[in-house]
RNA sequence: GGUCCCAUCGUCUAGUGGCCUAGGACGUCGGCCUCUCACGCCGAAAACACGGGUUCGACUCCCGUUGGGACCA
């Protein structure tokens, strides 16, 4: 077989959005694992709604996702040539005519037509008409064949059969020289040679008349692959009202993209009973069989357990560096050093997300911690005034200030004054963390450091005595 | 409205005629672990939309019904 020639082709309207990702990445996957080509095409013909930032929102998303292209970007709208070019062919070679209906005249014909119940399909009209090009306004429309059937043989749908009565001549080009989008996504999917269609199945319906088109052209057609849609919880299809869908959003949130990548994909997709796939034995065994036929919910839950199992697997460097940009987002200067590093690894068990992570190690950076009222109250009573004071005693003559001589002074303390550890440990994690819930309260004493805790405690204990 | 697609736990899914007493995962609930919170581990509840066929045998094949979705306007 030659070269597999695959392309993602997104409207830029908006962000690149949670679907569309997710059909990048079926494309990306299917041309990566066939060691073929990948290919990103604008489709802005839309003048109104297409936007510069949309476009390189897009390449942030893709960038983001780590799905890289061998060819292009290539926009629509510096192809118009080419339009015009496969327009004049199909013209030439009679699949097109010339319609000089105007869009109130089709408009009523229309509505006349749904009053007395019939389809409102256009009466072709124009269609023996022999118009050349004249000074009167004026759309080409294809010319369809009127009887037959046209069958998409779709590799996850299977065959699909359209009846041609049913289909219209459509508008290849409006009446103000602008190419229609089933005929520019033909002419483009014929001119850069793409092998493998794979789009979402709300253009199913379009591919009939596409497929026409192919065979005035007398072009071979691609293998068409259409992928269910996504969906949110009440089963419409996934929009802004269902929360966050874009993907770069997501990247805000303090989602890895290993995770975003792992859960579309396992969307729609399956090899067996494996949840968890890296990007390279996704690239390895990813295949269009394995597609499902239905409609999937977006699971934010899942995608959270996903982006958990991630950020445990990351290691502290790595996870250093992403956690950054969310620290200094709460306002603190931060470099990527051991001190950090070990903060991440405290916490790379307990945060879904990294802006959880930056939340819950606030305390590390902040200067005067807040105590939480509910804690303090329980916590930070008379009675643990001598604790604290032993134990600062006890961390100022520390050799070294590690977990394992903090552990050992804890220990101690605790057989000493015949206390169980939770009852140092809490009133020591409340003066330091300032609430209940941290990582291991040996950790969070070491990456401290011997000053901070000292002064903490120290703190503390004048908090005590004031009350 | 017309055309098309789809249908296994709440959700993502495994299942390709006997391996199914329907498996896994998220979530939920219970327990264990424990210096707190988590992680982890163990366990539980939870599904083949319905009705007809075909077959010795249907989750699996066919038809219909119902439900959902998409496209066209």
């Amino acid at each position: 077989m030659s070269e597999i020639r695959t392309r993602f082709a997104p409207s830029p309207t908006g962000y690149l959005h949670i679907g569309g990702a997710r059909t990048a990445l079926f494309n990306w996957l299917f041309a990566r694992h066939f060691q073929g080509k990948f290919i990103l095409r604008i489709e802005d013909t839309d003048r109104v709604r297409s936007t510069e930032e949309s476009i390189q929102a897009i390449y942030d998303g893709m960038e983001w996702l780590g799905l890289d292209w061998d060819e292009g970007p290539y926009l629509q709208t510096e192809r118009f040539n080419i339009y015009r070019e496969y327009i004049e062919k199909l013209i030439k070679k009679g699949k097109a005519y010339y319609c000089c209906c105007t869009p109130r005249e089709l408009e009523e014909k229309r509505k006349l037509a749904l009053a007395e119940g019939r389809k409102p399909k256009y009466d072709g009209k124009c269609r023996g008409l022999d118009k050349s090009e004249s000074g009167e306004p004026h759309a080409v429309r294809f010319k369809a064949p009127v009887e037959g059937t046209t069958v998409v043989n779709d590799t996850i749908k299977g065959e699909v059969r359209f009846e041609n009565s049913e289909l219209d001549d459509l508008i290849i080009q409006r009446s103000d020289g602008y190419p229609t989008y089933n005929f520019t996504v033909v002419v483009d999917d014929i001119t850069m040679g793409i092998t493998h269609v794979i789009r979402g199945d709300d253009h199913l319906n379009n591919t009939p008349k596409q497929i026409l088109l192919y065979q005035a052209f007398d072009s071979p057609l691609p293998q068409f692959a259409h992928v269910p849609m996504i969906l949110g919880t009440d089963k419409t299809r996934l929009s802004k009202r269902h929360g966050a869908t874009s993907v770069i959003a997501y990247k805000e949130l303090g989602y890895l993209p290993q995770a975003v990548m792992n859960y579309l994909v396992r969307l729609g997709w399956s090899y067996g009973d494996q949840e968890i796939l890296s990007r390279d034995e996704l690239i390895e065994k990813f295949s269009l069989d394995n597609v499902g036929k239905s409609a999937g919910v977006f699971n934010p839950e899942k995608l959270l357990w996903l982006n958990a199992h991630y950020i445990k697997e990351e290691n502290p460097e790595n996870l250093a560096e992403l956690l950054i940009p969310f620290i200094k987002k709460r306002g603190y200067t931060v470099e990527n050093n051991e001190v950090l590093q070990k903060i991440t690894l405290a916490f790379k068990e307990r945060s879904k997300t990294l802006v959880e992570m930056a939340e819950a190690s606030e305390f590390f950076f902040k200067e005067g911690i807040e105590y939480d009222k509910k804690a303090a109250e329980k916590f930070l009573t008379p009675d643990t005034v001598e604790i604290f004071q032993i134990l600062i005693k006890r961390f100022d003559q520390l050799r070294t200030f590690n977990q394992q001589a903090i552990e050992e002074v804890f220990k101690e303390v605790s057989s000493q004054k015949e206390m169980k550890l939770g009852k140092i440990a809490q009133p020591v994690r409340v003066s330091l963390t300032g609430s209940t819930a941290s990582p291991g309260i040996y950790e969070v004493v070491e990456i401290l450091g011997r000053k901070k805790v000292i002064d903490r405690l120290s703190r503390a204990i004048e908090f005590i005595r004031k009350q």
